[in-house]
DNA sequence: GTAGCTGCAAAGTATTTGCAATTAA
DNA sequence: TTAATTGCAAATACTTTGCAGCTAC
């Protein structure tokens, strides 16, 4: 996965709106493009610091939510802990069950479009879906 | 939504392992079948008090995760709070980006049935699924 | 009778907030 | 210059755990 467009989309709407661009902000960007799919904060953490040592993890929560409020970012949420992961391209997961690894799936089977309304007046915008199942590695440990 | 059909699998079930059907259990089972899609721990916990008062608060949450555990509540996890609800019938949710609410759909959009491989050897066993957009008061005042 | 269950209080973990210092533009 | 941003430390919120007493079977 190349994140780079965007990132560069970030950053060139970050300037448009006026927002600084400094160095935490930078690293965070860079470390959750690296982190894959549904990093939690900590991994973001030091993930970033190797970029900029002095990043804060206080920094690291804001600059994710604030990705996340602008939706570049999407937000899961599994165990007690918040997971963050770029928004594009859209994709879905696989979870497995049995190590619970997730794996990205590019395929997307929800034939219910941005613009439907449904169930009197409920106007849908997007979705996100998750396959709960057994990955190769645990279904042969399981027979 | 009528779950006294679920409750009475549980208790039978619960009946058949050898496990105990405590009041505070029953209290929480009634609750949860009473308090609607994704219910956290805290209004599950209320609704138990007023049919027994006696009832812990942590008690409600080993409750709720021996039913997660045992396949009959599904968790989510929203904002930080752990919330849970009666996986049967099978269902899906509307989530308000507005307000936040989140009602129950009964339709299943996804094609993707229980025992099929996907992606190089992963075995699906169920889904989840949530649409995104805004229901219909949010859209009145959204205009 | 006895294992399983309960509830209190304490501990653990993740996340947010107040605020003074820093810094990009 | 100056308002946005940062990072520390403290506060908050949710959930889990240790353990002595209780109770369904």
């Amino acid at each position: 996965m190349d994140f780079s467009n965007a990132i560069r989309g970030i950053v060139r709407a970050w300037r448009a709106q006026g927002r600084r661009l400094t160095a935490p902000r930078r690293a965070v960007l860079e470390a959750l493009a690296r982190a894959g799919c549904r990093a939690d904060a900590r991994t973001v953490y030091r993930l970033a610091r190797r970029m900029y040592p002095k990043t804060g993890l206080v920094t690291v929560y804001r600059t994710l939510e604030l990705l996340v409020r602008e939706g570049w970012a999407e937000r899961w949420e599994e165990g007690g802990t918040a997971r963050y992961e770029l928004a594009q391209p859209h994709h879905h997961h696989l979870v497995c069950l049995g190590c619970g690894s997730v794996a990205r799936w590019e395929r997307c089977p929800i034939p219910v479009r941005r613009g439907t309304t449904v169930r009197g007046g409920f106007l849908v915008t997007g979705h996100r879906m998750e396959l709960l199942g057994y990955c190769k590695a645990c279904r042969q440990v399981r027979g």
